[in-house]
RNA sequence: UGGCGCGUGGCCCAACGGUAAGGCACCUGACUCUGGAUCAGGGGAUUUCAGGUUCGAAUCCUGACGCGCCAGCCA
């Protein structure tokens, strides 16, 4: 179950509250809803849009939400899919219970109905090729020409019906069609198919069948089965809607289940097209459906991003009617809230600068006491071993510092967080004028990271001891694409792939306890950013992702070029 | 030129005839052992346009314009 942010149910979207209307009207007892994704790709986060919706609205009214695979097309259908979906709503936070369904469960159901329609004389078997049936389908603006076939005595139909189940025709040679209006302004009700002929394995049903029921055919018959009561799917069905109804109206089915549409999440900097990501996936651009690039939920989960972030991203972007394409950053400060609540502070230095602190006793160590997270004091606290050579990040030092720039330089005093307060003395280079190492002191009387005399440097920095530091590899990541809309105005989408989207840091050094950061969990390395290990980690090699950077002002400043070199 | 929808600050979204709310982003200040977080404040909307109804319109009506979707035996 979730822990939605709460929305009242009398003005919330206008989902509820039409839901809200039909409880109280007394139009329905229990609310059901349904997620029905065909198990032909990965979930992403336009889905979990929908399933927050879902299975939101349901918790909401005390009602249930059905997780049900519109699996009708077994071309392109696989099981690895429905376990990766299984494994990904759950993840989410939500739990179907005992209503995991299938369309394929009603197959024998499905092709009673159509004969009944057959029987009534609202469905007949059509004879056209494909290319006929498009030729005689009209255009937007033309009404449509019958098929030769659509007068073809109920009793032939019924009979070829059964001969097409039964496997005597081949793909494509006949198809079952509704008997309803050629001439309709609205395409979908000219004689819409019903169910085709594909000789093809099922991954539920084997081959036990060897004519499907379309989406439009399984759908609503689906939602009548199982009672569902709202019938929420994304605005390019509305069209369908009348067809929907139709079969609802024409068939004897024990429910009326009703449709609503809402508008499909875009998102910035993102492509949420399945056909998209699967040749990503499919061409190597990325590590497979769940590299921490993909929007995918279970590319979002390796990136480290927590599920309680993205239900709050949904509830924060609301549902309605209109496109529109929200930023990413949205999606950065839903998940940036939750793990700057909940994420363990850890010590981490990206690229590593060698501090020698000449008058701290050679072989000491201290045991530091470092909070595990300022927000959350019942998080405790942990030690940290610090010695007289520490590694700092090196662009936390600057030789010839701007003006803006508070951390340390020649003969400043910057606080090592936790530690002490050290001022830098002397900057030792090699030939070629790269710094190998800075020598500062300390001072012994700010031990733990504050000064008697109450001085406060302007910068504080995170630090590893140098005996303990362990390597780890990390992995820096940015958007997939480089532009906020991938593929616009023509170009090709592909050509918009942001070739820095991810960096690959093999020389960073960890604190000794991010040895062991359970998977699934995201900490922060303080003032980087959060990063989770990744499932390629191991006790050996260590690696992280990361997850997203801090908010950086300073960085902010350097990219707006604010920063003189005064 | 057919049908179905949709147009509210940079972005998302509310307002249900009574005079434009909130979130994200942005800017400023305070505070700070993360240039993080937090807190306080700020800028920014003649609600696509034009008519009409009304004492009063983002809300109702008409028209225009713009955008999206539909001509799979995909979903």
């Amino acid at each position: 179950m979730s822990i939605q942010t709460p929305t009242s149910p009398e003005r919330g979207d206008f989902i509820r509250e039409i839901v809200a209307a039909d409880v109280r009207a007394g139009r329905t007892e229990t609310v059901v809803t349904r997620f029905p994704p065909e198990p032909n790709g990965y979930l992403h986060i336009g889905h979990a849009k929908s399933i927050c919706l879902n299975f939101g609205i349901a918790n909401e009214f005390g009602g249930r939400c059905h997780l049900r695979f519109d699996d009708t097309n077994p071309e392109k259908e696989e099981q690895e899919f429905i376990d990766a979906i299984e494994a990904d709503v759950r993840w989410l936070g939500f739990d179907w219970g005992e209503h995991l369904h299938f369309a394929s469960d009603y197959f024998e159901q499905l092709y009673a109905w159509a004969v009944d329609l057959v029987r009534a004389g609202l469905a007949y078997v059509d004879d056209l090729s494909a290319d006929e049936i498009r030729e005689h389908r009209g255009t937007l603006t033309e009404p449509g020409m019958n098929s030769p076939w659509r007068e073809r005595p109920i009793e032939e139909s019924l009979d070829l019906f059964a001969r097409m189940r039964a496997g005597e025709f081949p793909n494509g040679t006949r198809v079952l069609r509704a008997r309803i209006d050629m001439a309709a302004p609205n395409i979908n009700l000219r004689d819409p198919v019903l169910y085709r002929i594909v000789h093809a394995a099922h991954p539920r049903t084997g081959d036990a069948w060897c004519v499907y029921p379309t989406y439009d055919f399984a759908h609503g018959q689906s939602d009548a089965i199982e009672g569902v009561t709202h019938s929420i799917c994304t605005l390019e069905f509305e069209i369908h809607r009348p067809l929907y109804d139709w079969f609802i109206e024409n068939l004897p089915v024990p429910s009326r289940p009703r449709q609503y549409e809402f508008a499909r999440l875009y998102l910035t900097y993102t492509v949420l097209s399945k056909r998209v990501l699967l040749r990503l996936v499919n061409e190597g651009h990325v590590r497979g459906w769940d590299d921490p690039r993909m929007p995918t939920i279970s590319g979002l989960r390796r990136r480290g991003f927590p599920a309680e972030g993205i239900r709050d991203f949904a509830a924060m972007i609301g549902v309605a009617k209109s496109d529109s394409v929200v930023e990413v950053g949205m999606l950065e400060h839903a998940a940036r809230d939750v793990l700057n609540r909940t994420a363990a502070r850890r010590f981490a230095v990206l690229d590593p600068l060698r501090v020698v602190i000449e008058d701290y006793p050679e072989g000491q160590v201290e045991e530091m006491e470092v909070a595990n997270n300022p927000e959350d004091p019942s998080a405790g606290m942990r030690k940290v071993p610090f010695t007289r050579e520490v590694w700092i990040e090196r662009e936390d030092f600057m030789e010839e510092p701007p003006a803006k720039f508070f951390r340390l330089a020649p003969g400043r005093e910057v606080r090592l967080r936790s530690a002490y307060f050290v001022t830098c003395r002397e900057v030792v280079k090699d030939a070629a004028g790269e710094i190998l190492e800075l020598r500062c002191t300390h001072d012994p009387a700010t031990r733990g990271g504050s000064a008697p005399d109450g001085r406060r440097p302007k910068a504080t920095l995170h630090w590893i001891s140098a005996g303990h530091a362990m390597p780890a590899e990390v992995r820096l990541y940015d958007y997939l694409f480089s532009r906020p809309d991938p593929g616009a105005d023509g170009r090709d989408l592909f050509a918009d792939l942001n070739p820095d989207s991810e960096t690959v840091l093999q020389g960073a050094l960890v604190e000794p306890a991010l040895a062991d950061v359970p998977a699934g969990e995201t900490v922060q390395f303080e003032r980087l950013g959060y990063f989770t290990p990744d499932p390629d980690s191991t006790s050996g090699h260590l690696v992280f992702n990361r997850t997203l950077t801090l908010r950086d002002t300073w960085a902010r400043l350097q990219a707006q070029g604010r920063h003189d070199t005064a």
